[in-house]
DNA sequence: TTCACAAACGCCTCGCTGAG
DNA sequence: CTCAGCGAGGCGTTTGTGAA
């Protein structure tokens, strides 16, 4: 069909250092061009057409072919664009400005941004440099605190609730595991666990976990609150290497709420019916209370993962048999009496 | 084999209560 | 009044199970 018959094809054009665009309307490669020149006020000798997405030149055969509503880039001589990828390269440039600018930068790239790929680089862009790692209280990062409670007033504080608020709940499960045992030795198996609460308070509900100003061997950050995920229950690290911070920014804080603290050897499948079982068999034993306190709540039967590394399948693990009772001190006994006699 | 459902793994928000 | 402690209930996900 010959190109005056056809309708004239529409583009989006743009000069190399604006972000205006305006319509263009053409039936060849040469009135596009120079329709383009006379609104830009550019020379049309040395001129060319390229598509913005990856610099692609127009010419007369690729001119029909070329999507309807393609964005443009008009060059002069010298010129050149290799796609947006050095559109990046630009906007990196500007880290070397003060924040602010590069805040405003990113945010006026994203604003017209459709395409998914180059809208998540932007976006994790502007999140990184949004970060504000070492603020620590609400007066120097009010963002990081939206929607949180007026009563949370640094990172830590709430970070240390959130923790928390995680190992009360397994305390609550543990409680209500009472009803796995019969009603002769529920009594015992309370007072279990008000043994584990009254250790639990004493350790803040190991809240330290997830404060990076707690001393190192009692937090599972770093001091700057960076997180690493501890791989699957059955493998000892994490392949993908996810890691996370946050303190550093609100979307970071709230993420990290996906991320899971995963009981080893199972919580409800495992080790609360452990409990149950061994107070029900005691059979004059003393149960040893701080064998599964570890279990339930402490970093020797939890590993911090991402929900990705978080496997919901039977963990097929047990308890371990000989720890289940105290070990009773007669033998020592026995043989200091021995000595004795 | 497919599908629906229950159960278990988590975490969060909300509202109540009682102590300081 | 504020705030910690607590429990109920909700959400989202995966897994296991049994019926069609």
């Amino acid at each position: 069909m010959s190109a005056v018959l056809r309708k004239p094809k529409t583009f989006k054009l743009r000069s190399l250092h604006s972000e205006k665009k305006f319509g263009v309307a053409g039936r060849s490669c040469e009135e596009v061009l120079r329709k383009g020149c006379q609104r830009l006020q550019l020379p049309i000798p040395g001129s060319r057409l390229c598509l913005y997405e990856d610099g692609t030149e127009l010419t007369g055969d690729y001119f029909w072919s070329a999507p309807d509503n393609s964005e443009l880039v008009l060059l002069t001589a010298g010129q050149t664009w290799q796609g947006f990828v050095s559109d990046i390269s630009r906007f990196l440039s500007v880290f070397q400005e003060p924040h602010a600018g590069v805040i405003q930068a990113a945010r006026q790239l994203l604003w017209d941004e459709r395409a998914p790929l180059r809208q998540k680089l932007l976006a994790d862009l502007l999140g990184t440099v949004s970060e504000n790692i070492a603020a620590e209280t609400r007066a120097e990062d009010p963002p990081w605190f939206e929607g949180l409670e007026s009563r949370f007033r640094s990172k830590s504080g709430y970070l240390r609730y959130s923790c928390e608020s995680r190992i009360r709940s397994y305390l609550r499960e543990v409680t209500s595991g009472a009803s796995l045992v019969g009603a002769e030795a529920r009594e015992e198996y309370l007072r279990l666990v008000g043994s584990m609460q009254q250790k639990l308070q004493a350790a803040q509900y190991n809240s330290s976990y997830f404060d990076r100003g707690a001393k190192a061997g009692r937090r599972l950050c770093t001091p700057e609150g960076w997180f690493s995920c501890q791989g699957p229950f059955d493998v000892d690290d994490c392949t993908s290497r996810h890691s996370i911070n946050p303190y550093s920014n609100r979307e970071s804080r709230v993420l990290f709420s996906t991320w899971n603290l995963d009981h080893v050897i199972e919580k409800k499948r495992v080790v609360v019916p452990a409990l149950a079982a061994a107070v029900h068999d005691a059979e004059g034993r003393e149960v040893d209370w701080e064998y599964f306190y570890r279990l339930l709540f402490t970093l020797e039967n939890l590993k911090l993962v991402h929900i990705a590394c978080h496997k919901k399948t039977t963990h097929k693990l047990h308890c371990d048999p000989s720890r289940v009772y105290c070990t009773p001190a007669a033998p020592r006994r026995k043989r200091h009496a021995r000595h004795r006699l």
